[in-house]
Order: structure tokens, then C-alpha cells, then sequence
DNA sequence: CAGCGCCCCTGCCCGC
DNA sequence: TGCGGGCAGGGGCGCT
């Protein structure tokens, strides 16, 4: 499900629900994600009260009065607050209860998410404590972006997935705002421009923001009530649109696949 | 250290 | 209709 709005949003939909609530019972029902499921996960959660829902990059993070739950959703991970009645469904892996009916649901078919369990800060674990800036947040400037990609041969997309250098940017993300910015994928980060790099980080601030406020739902597997066609099919502009004419100019839009990830690009529109 | 593949896993879509 | 191949939103890890 990721990228950083749908995780955002993921929050957003929880925090009202849980804050303040204490769980009451927990069960596994397959502990084998990425890593395994933090070993005696039900008797340190129970008991404890969430004390606030945030996140870092992807990593959603349920501060407890005494530690703190980290979950990644990977690439098809759903965490959302249902009703106890609701029938647990194939690859249902997790629920947390608090009280009799409210339960916060772990689903993640292709297991590539984690539940994990500190009892220190979780900024200080070891997957989050050399994460890069946060995108929407100030740290994230021309100037940073400029900096730390002088003498860089990697591709600029390659660059803005790296959470190391820019936290929770995902594939999709990072195709719109290369769009947006009129900046070629494939160009060797060290050699763009520092104007050029304001325009990519104003960029990113637009699609991400967009992303949040339109619900997160810009992933072709979501699923809205209304039966309207997704916002994923109106709201990108090259991302999975290879063949199709370039909203600006009508090139035919072009992909390739590099890292193991396609790129989608105009080649008019972005040099 | 920078950079690049590999891989974890299931589901879905496409072509034959 | 069944089957094989390719691809999917992530990102840690190991190797060069």
C-alpha cells in the first residue's frame, strides 16, 4: 500500500480511533513478515495505553506509555481500525485489540512489511536512525539536495528512493515530481543544476502534498466505497502511462526499467 | 564509501 | 481455461 501519503493517511485514519485507548489483547496469526513479528509482542503490548500515531519515511510509529510499536506496511501492508466482527481474511497477520470490538488490523499479503516492538526511541533503531530528512519537512531544501549529490553518478530517481539521503519517497512519487520538475530520470544527480534541484524539491512538495490531501488514494489496489473510478487513473501524469501521449506536449511517454524499477518519462518534456 | 543487484512473497495481468 | 512469465507501491543487505 505505501508511499508516503498513504502512509500518512493510514495515520490520520488511526490516530482518532486509538489515542488514549489501551490494548487489551493481541494475537499473531502468522509472525513470519520480513522479520518475524517481535517475540512476545502480546504481553508488551497489553495493558499499555497508545500515548500518540506518527511516522518517520514509511515507518508508522504507535508510541505506547512504555515503548513504541514500529510498523512498515512494504508493499502491500494495510493497518487499519475494524470492527471485531469483521471476518479475518487471508493474510490478516496481526490484530491488535483494545477493548472487545475495536481491533487494529495488520494485512500484508506479500509480507514484505514488519511489527516490531522497542522499548527505546524509536528514531534510535536501527532502521530509522540513519534515515534522511522528511520530504514535507525543513530540512529538505535545494540547498540540501544540491549538497549532497555533488560528484553523485547515480541516477536522480535512484537518488530520491534512497531514504538515506531524502526519508519515504516511493517510485511513483519520484517519476511525477522528475515530471514535474522537467528533469530526465536517468540524469546523473551530480549534474543537475542548483536551480534545477529547487524546482525538483518543490515539486516533490506538490505531489506529496496532493497525495495526502486526495486520501492516499492514488494506489491502483485502493479502493474506494463510491465505485468512481480511483484517483489513481486521473491524478499521474506518467507514472504507468508508458504509451500513452504526455499531458503537456503528446509525446508518447516512454518507460525502462533501471534498478529494478521502471521509469516513466517524457522525453520532450524532461531533459 | 558509493553503487548496484538480489531477494523476501503473493497476486494479477497478459500472451499463448 | 490453464499455465508460464513478467511485473508491482520497499528497502535491507551483501558484494564489488
Amino acid at each position: 500500500m505505501p508511499e508516503l501519503p498513504e502512509v500518512q493517511t493510514t495515520c490520520n485514519g488511526i490516530a482518532p480511533i486509538i489515542t488514549g485507548k489501551t490494548v487489551t489483547d493481541v494475537v499473531v496469526r502468522k509472525r513470519q513478515l520480513r522479520w518475524p513479528v517481535t517475540a512476545g509482542i502480546k504481553n508488551k503490548l497489553i495493558g499499555h495505553q497508545v500515548i500518540k500515531v506518527w511516522r518517520r519515511g514509511k515507518y508508522i510509529l504507535l508510541q505506547f506509555d512504555k515503548g513504541s510499536l514500529i510498523v512498515h506496511l512494504g508493499m502491500s501492508g494495510h493497518l487499519a481500525v475494524v470492527d471485531q466482527k469483521q471476518e479475518v481474511k487471508k493474510h490478516d497477520h496481526v490484530d491488535i485489540f483494545f477493548g472487545p470490538t475495536t481491533v487494529l488490523r495488520y494485512h500484508d499479503p506479500r509480507r514484505f512489511g514488519a511489527v516490531l516492538w522497542t522499548a527505546a526511541n524509536p528514531l534510535e533503531h536501527a532502521l530509522l536512525h540513519n534515515i534522511g530528512p522528511e520530504p514535507l519537512g525543513p530540512e529538505f531544501t535545494a540547498d540540501y539536495l544540491f549538497t549532497v549529490t555533488r560528484k553523485r553518478k547515480r541516477i536522480i530517481r535512484d537518488v530520491l528512493l534512497d531514504g538515506k539521503i531524502v526519508a519515504g519517497i516511493g517510485n511513483i512519487y519520484a517519476n511525477e515530481a522528475l515530471f514535474r520538475a522537467g528533469i530526465d530520470p536517468r540524469r546523473a544527480a551530480g549534474r543537475i543544476s542548483r536551480v534545477r534541484m529547487q524546482k525538483l524539491v518543490t515539486a516533490l512538495v506538490e505531489v506529496l502534498s496532493a497525495g495526502i490531501r486526495a486520501g492516499g488514494t492514488t494506489l491502483r489496489d485502493f479502493r474506494g466505497g463510491d465505485g468512481r473510478p480511483g484517483y489513481f487513473q486521473q491524478s499521474l501524469s506518467v507514472y504507468g502511462r508508458s504509451g500513452e501521449p504526455c499531458p503537456v506536449c503528446q509525446q508518447i511517454i516512454d518507460s525502462e526499467i533501471r534498478g529494478g524499477r521502471s521509469l516513466f518519462y517524457c522525453r520532450r518534456c524532461q531533459i
